[in-house]
DNA sequence: TTCTCTTATCGTAAAATTACGATAGGATGC
DNA sequence: GCATCCTATCGTAATTTTACGATAAGAGAA
């Protein structure tokens, strides 16, 4: 049921672009952290307004690293251990460059 | 020297903002697979004009995933393996989630 | 020098991101 | 019912990103 089936390429980039922004990243180390599913307790540990955090949130949701599931008045969020995995696995495919073929770049 | 000492949060958001793009990624991977440097081979691999090219080339560069060389009337960007292998690193230290405290999330 | 090739930068426009306050909507408690 | 709490969404504005063509700037060849 993918749009298009998507390449790995744009799997990657997607994952990547959700982690791309230190609101986003602290949010996952905090439910990573906390394990468990936590609610608007990230709106109380980062300098944002809720309405910003629940952007973020969904940004993360959309990528599918999150997953909210509604507990009472409050949303519970929580990793998607599947998606951080996968993440993992992509980044750590990533081919490490064979050393020097003929000389190493130094300066930008 | 760094500008404020930047955190590990923005330290794994700036290279993963990097990599947010499919065409950033391809260029990791063609850059990882020629093992070697490149110039505007990667021009001719990628459906984008010149300019845009360039441009997603500063973003690696800015973030220190590439770095460039002239070599002559061309340049010679290849990647800085240091910086892919931090990048993995941070993805990796990502905590992974304590399974299941109470009940994990199932639908979004 | 002049011409050519390669790449970076400029200028521009469209779209996306980031952030906020204000508001709506759903669930619980009174 | 009504009030309250929590979260998502709307509306908005400033900034950034993405993309292109056109142009400049550097190096080598004729």
């Amino acid at each position: 049921m993918p749009t298009t089936a998507i390449s790995m390429d744009e799997e990657l980039a997607i994952l990547a672009k959700a982690l791309g922004h230190p609101a986003r990243v602290r949010i996952i180390q905090f439910l990573a952290k906390r394990s468990s599913c936590m609610c608007g307790d990230i709106v109380d540990e980062l300098p944002l307004a809720q309405s910003t955090v629940s952007q973020h949130l969904k940004v993360l949701k959309d990528a599918g690293l999150i997953c909210g599931d509604v507990d009472g008045p409050r949303v519970c969020y929580c990793i998607e251990p599947s998606a951080l995995k996968r993440l993992k696995t992509l980044i750590t495919a990533l081919p490490s460059p064979i050393s020097s073929p003929h000389k190493v770049c130094r300066s930008a």
